[in-house]
DNA sequence: GTATATGCAAAGCATTTGCATTAAA
DNA sequence: TTTAATGCAAATGCTTTGCATATAC
C-alpha cells in the first residue's frame, strides 16, 4: 500500500480551507488515546498559535466530526471529547470515578451482531461498546459499590 | 420469591418523603421501552398534576438515578433521556435519523468481558452497547450511507 | 478579487441552584 | 413541630451563531 494520506492532506481535497488556526487544531488532535475536550484543544492549540478562538476550535471540530476525520464522545455528563483515532474500529473504556478514558480493541467482537428477532426493523450500522470501571489510581480510594445498570456485571 | 416491592414503596424504605409531584414523576416513568426526556416527563407528569415545575421534575430525576433506580441515557447530542427499566440487563438501539430507541436482549453478550490485556488495570462494573442504525420509518428516506465510526460496520 | 474563516460577544439549550414558601412526616 | 420538598427565577456550563473584519485561494 502507498503511503497513507496525512490528515491535512485529506482536508485540503475535500476544499477545506487551511488555516494556521485550523492546522494547530489538526496538529492538537493526533495520535491514539487521545479523547480531548473543547478546552483542552484550545489550550494546546494556543501553545502553537495563541490567537485561537473558542469558537473557531468548537467550529472546526464540528467540521471534522461532520467529514469523519474526528469521533465525538459522550461519556458521562460532561462536555464531549474528541477521538481522532478514525481509523481502527475500536471501542472505550471509562472511569466511573475520574472519567479517564482509554480506548481498546477487544478481539472476537468485530463480528457482534444483534440477533434478527431483537433488530426491531433497524439497518445496524454500527456498534459502540463502552466498558465502564474504575481505573487504577480510583480504585484504590473510591468506596463506591460497583454499580448494575444497563449492562453486565463484569469480574 | 414474594411479590416485588413497587418502586414507590422502595423509595419509601429508603426514607423518600413521599409527595404528589414524585408520585406524578414515578407513574409518569412506568413501562418498558420508556426513554424520556425530562421535558417529556414534565409533560406527563403535568397530565396528573398540572402544578408540577421542571426543576422538581430534575431534581426528582436526578435523585433516582443516583438512587439506581432510574437510568440516564445520553444518546446523541440532545438531552439526557430516562430509562425506568433497571431491573433486567439490556442495551439500546438508536436510530441515527429520528433517535428513536429501543431496548434490545442479546443472549449471549451476557457473559461479553474484556481481556485481561486490554484493561489497562481498570476494574470492570458495566458494560453498555449501543447499536446504531436507521428505524423501519427512517430506512426509507434516508440517503446517508452507513457509517464506519467507533463501532464495527453490521450487515 | 472573492468566497470563506476568524473572533468577539451575544444567544441558546439543558441543567443546577439559592431562597422564601409550603407540606410531609 | 421539624425537616425536607417545592417553585420560581437567576445562574451555570457547554455549544452555536450573527456579524464585521481579515485572509486563503
Amino acid at each position: 500500500m502507498g503511503p497513507a494520506p496525512t490528515l491535512l492532506e485529506r482536508l485540503r481535497a475535500r476544499g477545506w480551507r487551511v488555516t494556521p488556526q485550523r492546522r494547530a487544531v489538526a496538529q492538537v488532535l493526533t495520535g491514539d488515546h487521545v479523547h480531548l475536550t473543547a478546552d483542552d484543544v484550545l489550550e494546546g492549540a494556543r501553545t502553537i498559535l495563541p490567537e485561537v478562538s473558542l469558537a473557531t476550535v468548537y467550529n472546526t471540530l464540528r467540521d471534522l466530526v461532520e467529514m469523519g476525520e474526528l469521533l465525538e464522545l459522550r461519556v458521562g455528563n460532561g462536555p464531549a471529547r474528541y477521538d481522532p483515532n478514525t481509523g481502527t474500529a475500536h471501542h472505550h473504556l471509562v472511569c466511573t470515578v475520574c472519567h479517564r478514558l482509554v480506548d481498546v480493541h477487544p478481539a472476537g467482537l468485530d463480528d457482534l451482531g444483534l440477533p434478527l428477532d431483537q433488530r426491531h426493523g433497524y439497518v445496524l450500522d454500527e456498534i459502540d461498546i463502552t466498558f465502564r470501571g474504575r481505573c487504577p489510581n480510583c480504585v484504590r480510594t473510591d468506596t463506591t459499590k460497583p454499580r448494575v445498570g444497563t449492562g453486565t456485571g463484569v469480574t
